[in-house]
DNA sequence: TAATACCACGCATTATCGTGCAGTTTTTTG
DNA sequence: CAAAAAACTGCACGATAATGCGTGGTATTA
């Protein structure tokens, strides 16, 4: 049996059953199960199946993938943004980006606050259903399926229409010289573009995002008016971003 | 039963039953309470629920009233959109009006369909991210959460754009004089927006829906190209529309 | 207030997982 | 065709995840 032919097997038993099992295909194959789980490893790469403990279920990549990412640091995520909901003031037009952290902000914005919030997010949009005294205005646009958010030029046009007080942006890379940086071109334009239509900027930013960059460069790191980190941050990491004049504030989470 | 698997299936319980009990998974799954909670857990987490005493409830109110529209006629509303979904050739471009038979349009649709969804419906907008071929254009707007799609002269501003060759059109109230009719006034205009957007208009509407109006009129019956009904409609209900002119499209749902 | 049900936490147990390593097979290349 | 490179496989071993139980705390109800 080709190593091939018994992946395209187990993605054939999986669509049958809806799961497939380490334990049963290795007895199925008579391969060790480090066989398997190198075979469920490879094909889950390749996005074909969503890896669990004890096998491997069929679902759809794109909730599993932003699943996952939701996964990464929740609590310090929430801690980050408890603390930058509560920048918010009654009244305000806010900008919320789009990502798991502002996502955990919307959710964390107390349930009587009057604002308005423009969002590109449709789950953004959707979490904040609730609170009955907000405002939520989609700015619509091509869905940029990976990260949930809508793109394009009509984005950025309808942006134009906005003047908000507030902008809570999600930070995917932030450097010290290089500034804001992201993996996709059309989200670089969306945040520089949410940048440009408001007051005051908050960049949201867990300790992993911290000295890092990515290709497309949306603004530097002038751009912030604060910065949002978690209290797990080491002091020290932040001196760079304080030295250029950068306030940072950092939350009460302690790890 | 794996792990992930079972937690699957807890977040399906709760939006079914709209609550669930930590006793009674316990019961179902033949696993102790802890193991429950540690579920409950988790997947409060991850937004999914919201843990209370004893149990588990939908995250927000605005779920829950969406689950309980889901849960009227859940059958007949997925036979209408498995038939609706028919409609749909490879490459065009379609609206989708929000609405619970709508999204489930936006489920029934083949994976491997190309096309582009322009949709007003953040949960539809979603729905599709699993399906690779689709562009998925969003409609921004103000959203209104009650229907939970969003509205307003933005929307229709972006309409204007859009020029589609079907639109797939959720129907509140249909009546043979009357026409379509809403109970929102920014949904008509949105409604009618879609309508004058697109080629040909197909109208989904289950039994209850048929002879009955709302206070803001759509268009008159004539607006439609195809009315899709489930079997359970009894046939001389349709004549009237059929008298019109309209063609009227019965699926093979039996109740 | 007392009784009951529910919950959080720590611990032990078991199954599963990841990784480095060596032997084998397959593919590539000269 | 033969040597080199790459891929595949199984094993050992430490790490991680999942689960159930006991203890003690907390919410709910009478």
């Amino acid at each position: 049996m080709l190593t091939a032919e018994r992946r395209q097997l187990i993605l054939e038993l999986l669509h049958k059953n809806k799961k497939v099992l380490s334990s049963e295909l290795s007895a199925d194959f008579k391969v060790s199960e480090d066989t398997i789980r190198r075979d469920l490893r490879e094909l889950s790469e390749a996005g074909q199946l969503q890896r669990v403990h004890g096998g491997a279920l069929l679902t759809s990549p794109t909730k599993a993938s932003y699943a996952d990412r939701q996964k990464q640091a929740p609590e310090e995520k929430k801690a980050i943004a408890r603390t930058a909901a509560k920048l918010v003031r009654p009244g305000q037009v806010v900008i919320l980006d789009g990502g798991t952290t502002t996502l955990q902000v919307a959710r964390s914005l107390p349930l009587d606050l009057q604002a308005t919030i423009v969002t590109n997010s449709p789950p953004i949009a959707m979490s904040l259903a609730d609170h009955h005294h907000i405002d939520v205005v989609m700015l619509g646009g091509q869905l940029y399926k990976k990260a949930l958010v809508n793109v394009g030029a009509g984005t950025v046009e309808n942006l134009g229409m906005i003047r908000a007080d507030l902008c809570l942006l999600g930070i995917c890379s932030l450097h010290p010289d290089i500034g804001i940086s992201v993996q996709n071109l059309d989200e670089a334009h969306i945040k520089r573009a949410m940048i440009s239509r408001s007051v005051e900027v908050v960049g949201l930013a867990t300790a992993a995002k911290l000295d890092t960059a990515a290709s497309y460069v949306v603004g530097p790191i002038q751009a912030l008016t604060y910065l949002v980190t978690a209290s797990q941050v080491v002091p020290e990491a932040l001196e760079a971003y304080k030295n250029i004049g950068l306030t940072v504030i950092r939350d009460e989470y302690v790890s």
